[in-house]
DNA sequence: GACTGTGAAGCCATTCACAGCT
DNA sequence: AGCTGTGAATGGCTTCACAGTC
C-alpha cells in the first residue's frame, strides 16, 4: 500500500492545514498557493507541497490549491468526514472542560457520555449530560457507538479507567493523566501531558537565558 | 557551547522520565538501569541513556543510576528547581481547569492570576483567586514576576490576548486555542491543540482499518 | 557479569532544485 | 511566468555495538 509509513508530523500539520483553510475558505478565498499556506501556518511551501503529495495531487501546476477541494481533502485524510462519539471519564474540572470544549464538536467530535467514581459528582448535569458512574460505561460505549474514550481521571486511576474503557470496546484513548498506560498494541494511545509542554517552555527557556549569557 | 542543539523530543522524554523517576522513588528504589527506566516509559534503553548523555554522566557503569540524584538532576535540566508563576487568559471551563490542574502545581507551576472580558465572569472565585479584567494584566504580571502566560480563550481572541501578554513582560506562552500565534522571536510559544490530538488519532484508527482489510 | 557512555551506522524527515504542467 | 510534484541531497534523530568502568 502507498499510504503507510507518513510521518506523524506530517498528520499534525496536515490537521493545521485543514483549520487554517477552513479560515481562509470563510474569508471566501477561492485558490491557494503552498507557499501562502506555509506562510499561514509557519512551515516551508516545500514542507507542505510533500506533506500534500504523501495523499494525492491535488493541486494544479502554475495555479495552485482549490480551497474547498483542498479542505474536503484533507478532512476526508483526517478521518473528519464522520461524526466521532466519544465518552470522558472523570468529571473533575478538565473532564467538564473538554465535555463542553466548543473545538472538538466543531471537528466532528462529539462527547456522548461522562463518568465519574465519586458519589458526589453522580448525577450532576453537564452541557446536556449527566454524569453517570463508571459501571455505566459498557452499557454507554456499546449503545452509543462510541470509538474513543477520554481519560481525565487522576494519575493512579488512568490505567484502571483505560482498561474499563478497552473492554468497552473503544479503539482509541486520549490520556491526559500523566501516566503511561499499559494497553493492548491494537488500542490507539494519545498522551496529552499539560505539564510536560510547560517543562518544554521552561527548559527552552532556560536556554534563551543562557545563550543571552554568552 | 555543549548544551546547544539538543532534540525537543529528548526534551519531553526527559519531562516524562523525570516524573517516572518520581514515582519509583517514592517506592524507595534507589537504583535504576537505563533498562528498568526504558521499560518503565516505553522507549528504548539506548535512547534513555543517550538522552541523559547530553547533560552529563549521571550513571555508574556496571551499576546503573542513583534514583534520587537522577530525578534532581533532571528537575535541575528542566529548570524546575525553581517555581514558575503563571497566569491564565480565558475564565470558561478549560481556563478554570487549568487554573486548579493538579499536575501544574506538582511540578512547580504556580497560577497567580486569571482574566476575563467577560463582565460575568469577572469577581468570580475560581480556586483561591479572583477573576480580573484582562486590563489588570500587566500589573499582575509586574507585580508577582509572571514569566508564563496561558492563553484559554477563543481562536478569535487568542491573537490579541496573546499581544496583551508579551507586552506585559510574559516569556513564554502555553496557547490553548486552535490558532496560530504571531509573535516576537524571543518569545517562546508552544501550541496544545486538543483537536489535533484527536485529530491523529482518528487517522490512525482509519489507517488500521484499512491494513486489516488488506 | 552488569551496565553506562559514545562513536559510527542506519534510518527517517526536511529541504533543495528542477522537470512538468497551465 | 507561476506554481505544483518529486527525485536527490542534506540534516538530524535513533539504534547499534562495543570499549570502559565497577
Amino acid at each position: 500500500m502507498k499510504t503507510l509509513k507518513i510521518p506523524e508530523a506530517t498528520i499534525t500539520r496536515l490537521s493545521v492545514y485543514s483549520r487554517f483553510l477552513e479560515q481562509v475558505d470563510r474569508k471566501g478565498v477561492v485558490t491557494i498557493s503552498s507557499s501562502e499556506i506555509a506562510e499561514g501556518v509557519g512551515v516551508s511551501p516545500a514542507q507542505v507541497r510533500k506533506d500534500l503529495a504523501y495523499f494525492g495531487e491535488f493541486g494544479t501546476r502554475g495555479v495552485g490549491y482549490n480551497v474547498k477541494e483542498l479542505l474536503h481533502q484533507t478532512l476526508k485524510i483526517l478521518g473528519l468526514n464522520q461524526e466521532w462519539r466519544m465518552v470522558v471519564v472523570g468529571a473533575g474540572n478538565l473532564g467538564t472542560a473538554l465535555c463542553s470544549y466548543r473545538g472538538f464538536r466543531e471537528r466532528g467530535f462529539r462527547v456522548v457520555g461522562i463518568f465519574d467514581n465519586d458519589l458526589t459528582k453522580i448525577g450532576k448535569k453537564i452541557m446536556d449530560l449527566e454524569v453517570l458512574g463508571t459501571e455505566k460505561i459498557p452499557e454507554v460505549v456499546k449503545e452509543k457507538d462510541v470509538g474513543i474514550g477520554i481519560v481525565a481521571t487522576p494519575a493512579d486511576a488512568a490505567q484502571e479507567t483505560a482498561d474499563i474503557l478497552v473492554k468497552a470496546g473503544v479503539k482509541g484513548i486520549l490520556n491526559f493523566a500523566p501516566t503511561i498506560l499499559n494497553l493492548p498494541e491494537d488500542v490507539e494511545v494519545r498522551n496529552v501531558d499539560l505539564s510536560v509542554h510547560l517543562e518544554i517552555l521552561t527548559f527552552n527557556l532556560r536556554v534563551e537565558r543562557l545563550k543571552k549569557m554568552v
